[in-house]
Parts: C-alpha cells; sequence; structure tokens
DNA sequence: AAGGGATGTTAATCTAGTTTAACATCATTG
DNA sequence: CAATGATGTTAAACTAGATTAACATCCCTT
C-alpha cells in the first residue's frame, strides 16, 4: 500500500521535497491490523507512532477498577499511539485497540532521532500537530466540566459525525465520561424533545 | 531583571550557545504584572507566549452561564498564555491573570517565525514541552473521569504541593472540578480520617 | 434456522457532588 | 480600630448521573 496519504497530510504543514519524501518512505513501514487487534497494550512500551491509512482505532486506559476510559478515536488521516510511552520508552498508559481492520503507517522510536536529523523540517512538522492537539486536549478538559452529559453528547456529534457512524454506542459513552445506560437515555431524550 | 532561569530551563532540552543566547535576549522583553493584573484576556487575541520567572498566574475560561473553570496554574519555570490563540492569532479562549506580582519573559508572535529560523533548535525545544505538556493533559483528562473528588485532591496535593501553598482554595476547587464546599468537606474527611 | 455473544433500551433505586444559605475567620484599608 | 470584602466551613435539600437488572435486537457463526 502506499503511503500518499500521509505526504499529503504533512505538505499541509510543511513543503517535502521528493528527496525528502524518499528518506521518509525508507524510515517508516506499513502494517495491517485486524479488527480487535491491539497496536499498544498497556504496560508494554509503545514502539511506534502510527498514521492511520485505513480503519479505525480507540485508544483507552483500563483504571484499577477494572473500568475502560477511552481518550480518543482514530479514523484515516489521524495518528494513533501512547506517546508518552513512545517518547520516553516506558510502560504505556493506554491500550490501541483497532475497532476495524486497520492500516497504519508506523514510525519507529529508533529511527526518530535520524529522522529529525534528516529531516528538520519534521520536528516542525510535528511540533504544529502536536500543538494542535495540546489545545483540542486543553478546551475538552473545560467541556467536560462546564457542559451537561447532554451538552457534550450533541458536541461530540457536531465535531465527529464520521466517528459516530463507525462506533458502538457504549464506547463513545466512554469517551463522553458517561454510562452507556445514561447515554441511551440522553439519546431518547433528544428524540422526544424535537 | 535577567532572564537567566529561562536559558536554563532551556538547557534542559536543548543547548544553546552564547551566540543564540544572545539572539534570544534580543527577541524577548521582561514585563511585570501586579497582582490581580491579566496577562491574557478572553476574546481578546493572545499577543505573548510566557514563561514565569517569580510570581503565581492562572488559566481560566468563563462559561456561557458565568463559571470560572480554571485549567492550570503556573510559578516560577513554567509556561503560560492561551496556546491556541496565540498560534493563530485568533480571540483568546480563556482568561491568564496574576494571583501574586509576577514577572514573566514575553515571546512577542510577531518574532517567533524569526527566532525559528535563527536558533532551529528551538523548534525542537519547543515541540518537546509541548509533547509533554500534552500528555499531560490527556492523562487529565482520565484522572478525572476515573477518580473521585477526594482521589483527585490527594493527587493534586502529591503532584503540586508548592501550589497548594500559594493558592486560594476556592481555585484549587476549580481546578479540580468540583464545587468550593465539596472540597471543604473533602478536606474535614480527610482531616477526621486519619 | 438456531443459538449465542455483542449491543442497546428502559426503569427503579441509589449516591456523589451541587445548591443554597447562614455563619466564621481573617486580612486590608480608610 | 472598625468596617468591608475575600476566604473558608457547615449542614439541609436537591439533582445529574451511576448502578442494577431485566429485557429487546441484531448480528455472526455453525
Amino acid at each position: 500500500m502506499n503511503i500518499d496519504p500521509l505526504f499529503t497530510y504533512i505538505n499541509r504543514f510543511v513543503d517535502l521535497t521528493e528527496e525528502e519524501k524518499g528518506i521518509l518512505a525508507s524510515q517508516v513501514t506499513v502494517r495491517k491490523y485486524l479488527k480487535n487487534q491491539f497496536i499498544v497494550q498497556q504496560g508494554d512500551v509503545c514502539r511506534f507512532e502510527n498514521f492511520v491509512l485505513s480503519g479505525c482505532a480507540r485508544t483507552f486506559h483500563v483504571d484499577k477498577e477494572g473500568q475502560e476510559h477511552i481518550v480518543m478515536f482514530a479514523i484515516e488521516n489521524w495518528w494513533i499511539s501512547d506517546l508518552g510511552s513512545y517518547l520516553s520508552q516506558t510502560p504505556a498508559f493506554y491500550n490501541v485497540q483497532c475497532l476495524e481492520a486497520t492500516e497504519v503507517v508506523q514510525f519507529p522510536f529508533e529511527n526518530l532521532e535520524q529522522l529529525y536529523e534528516k529531516i528538520p523540517k519534521l520536528e516542525r512538522f510535528f511540533r504544529i500537530i502536536i500543538q494542535k492537539a495540546f489545545v483540542a486536549s486543553e478546551r475538552r478538559i473545560v467541556r467536560n466540566y462546564s457542559l451537561s452529559a447532554k451538552e457534550r453528547y450533541l458536541e461530540f456529534r457536531k465535531q465527529y459525525p464520521a466517528i459516530e457512524q463507525r462506533v458502538p454506542q457504549y464506547m463513545i459513552a466512554s469517551y463522553l465520561g458517561m454510562t452507556k445506560e445514561f447515554l441511551s437515555k440522553v439519546r431518547s431524550q433528544l428524540i422526544s424533545d424535537q
């Protein structure tokens, strides 16, 4: 499978020359996962940063009570990994599991420093996308505190309509920080509202 | 005031030459704010990224009901701004207000691109610190969902003992996503526990 | 086509945390 | 030093959302 979607994505932020594309292509690999397979498992060291070419995956943490807490979903053109684990090569706090057959471009940790050396623009690229991710994450914290369950669900539907179609409802409830029963109630209220 | 604490901080991640320090010093300014002054106001465009030399400040959002939600505190050696507003020069989502007289090093947005050009290492530096901030922010989301109010308070005390001393209790409650009355109850429970 | 696992709904009961309100303490400033 | 505003406490009444449990649906798979 070709990795053009990755180049297209990167070129939204920095311009890669053909030579740089070649170097990048030589340092990454494409891998296919089946539905339900794990790309990262909590406790293992995360070896790759992954760019999704096709499919859908979730990142979640299992707490000491055994509760799952989903922190993100990823579909085409999203990045997914346990960044904390990847960067410091320490045990992962999260699981990353495929919800559909999923194809990713993998950036092995061992190649990362070389990649930054050979293509300094990538330093800039990753800075920019992580800044965006950080801003979104902080805003999510505020939303979680300031919005009701119903409002959070409506925001989610507006912001990620594509994801809502592809992911079971109980996982959306987990992402939104409520029980699946309560999300079901919220939804039935919304239906009777209009 | 000299900006050596900034250089010390940056040198934990990348090595700046004396020349680079000179360039950096020429592109930033030091500013003092009084207690209660605003470094950024919600709705204005955030013009500076700020590094705290001394003092203490908070970042908070006021929602449509007029509720305040504190997303972070900053003391010496922390960064504070509305990053989303700063990077895209759009109206700020947050307020940044000093809780004590506070001295900061300001990185004006106009100088940022030049600074990256003249000192490419800074690209790397900011990538690294923002990665850390992002990882912390995502973990905070999980903690907010998986821990009780009491547990969140204990975590906060353990993680930021210096901040707890300097900030009024009702602001800590806001940071932790609970009412000041409930935090007071949690605290009195903790006292009677032991 | 039958059976079983995964998903979704409904409703009763429960609880962590909110709201409201009254009061206590303390620091600042006039 | 009196007064005022900012901070912190306590307790009663309330509510958003959790828990539990029973049932409904919709798949896959054999």
